[in-house]
DNA sequence: AAGTGGTCTAGACCACGGC
DNA sequence: CCGTGGTCTAGACCACTTC
């Protein structure tokens, strides 16, 4: 089962819910580390750490001198959350469709992607992901078979991939290396996603990693440049 | 004048040299937290905060009950660096071609991205650069002409504009804000990266800001997506 | 002058991996 | 069993902003 929740986690979530429930807008400051620190009975450390994380994500920006506030606006920088996570935080209803669904054998590139031995078996997964009715992305992802038994049962066309992962299989995940460059969309990926040939698409090739380090997934993403742009923060 | 570099900057640089100097690989362990903080005279949370930033560039990579290793490539994550340092920590040599270089009084979209009263004006800069003598990437960049008075007469095709604005301006960077997308090379681009019209381009517009968190400059740039791949890490 | 974030100390306990 | 990274404490000083 899981452990206890560690207290900057708690105090990272309570900041958050304070900025949605009480409407705090850009710019409104949050409780400073003192005051953190005196409201959940912690150290200031552990305060002050609730508030990088967040300060990462880009939920709050920080002013030496003068305190932290509400960042700009919503998009969570360099946080992987799954498709189904982002729809609903952006309060839309996520809606996929499942195109593949089988065991496979023979792709050695993507084997030694996820560190398997070669001719290991994976489960490959293919899913058209939608915006308002509109598809938008491809989504080809590959896991070790051995690690899943039983995943293809799931109702993949309807339940979070990262839901399945985490609670059924009791899975942590750490981090995602990602690879990201533009192309041209190909036949197939023109017509799953109503688009003309050669249209670009931004493709992201991700390795997920399970709190070991152990790489558990393997995804290409092909997204309809038109309807998705990636935003992330880098740091000096 | 600058301060003095806080210790766990210190210990950062000098885990990297030891990477470098032992030519250590993907793998290899690293001193571990008590024994950083013992090497450099520091408490423990220093020597860990030093590890921290580490891992989130992708130099390191930490196991839990196992210890700290180096990372798998060598690309640094998340990190805001200049083409120039880009290019030099890959050993190569920075080549840049100086392509407009003037004071501009009418772009009022990106007057805005860098929060400047209306009808600003601001230096822009346009530069191609170059991988081993062949073109890669369109870069424009807008600032403040308030702040940098005599920018443009600083070699801007030779010196790095990082360089410059940190160095002779005084200014503290801290991070940026970046939209990814994809696109097709239009006459002008690709004429400049001498591609065929329509080539996919990977394009990253960049909000870069000083260390109080005002926008110091705007960044457009433009790559040829055959020659440039991002690397990103998300953490979940 | 009061308050803020940034840095730092010198300890502590925990859960787990590898020997 | 020992060493590891992850979490946490209860303080401290500094440089600077805001009032």
């Amino acid at each position: 089962m899981s452990t206890t929740v560690p207290a900057y986690r708690r105090i990272q979530t309570a900041v958050q819910q304070l900025i949605t429930r009480k409407g705090l807008k850009p710019g409104d400051n949050v409780p400073s580390e003192r005051e953190l620190a005196k409201l959940h009975g912690v150290s200031l450390m552990t305060a002050r750490h609730a508030l990088t994380v967040l300060e990462h994500e880009g939920v709050v920006e920080r002013r030496r001198y003068a305190g932290t506030f509400v960042a700009q606006p919503r998009i969570h920088f360099n946080k992987l959350t799954s498709y189904t996570e982002e729809m609903s935080s952006r309060g839309l209803a996520p809606h996929s469709r499942l195109i593949t669904g089988k065991v496979i054998y023979n792709e050695d590139e993507i084997v030694a992607q996820l560190n398997l031995p070669p001719g290991s078996a994976m489960v490959k997964i293919e899913r058209i992901r939608y915006a308002s009715d509109e598809p938008f992305a491809l989504e080809t992802c590959y896991l070790p078979n051995a690690e899943f038994p039983g995943l293809l049962a799931k109702h993949l066309g309807t339940n979070s991939l990262f839901f399945v992962i985490e609670n059924e299989f009791g899975i942590t995940l750490s981090y995602a290396d990602e690879e990201v460059d533009a192309t041209a969309a190909d036949e197939r990926v023109a017509a799953l996603l109503s688009l003309s040939c050669g249209s670009p698409i931004l493709r992201i090739c991700q390795v997920i990693r399970s709190s070991n380090n152990r790489p558990i997934m393997y995804v290409i993403g092909q997204y309809c440049a038109q309807r998705h742009t990636l935003f992330i923060r880098r740091f000096r």
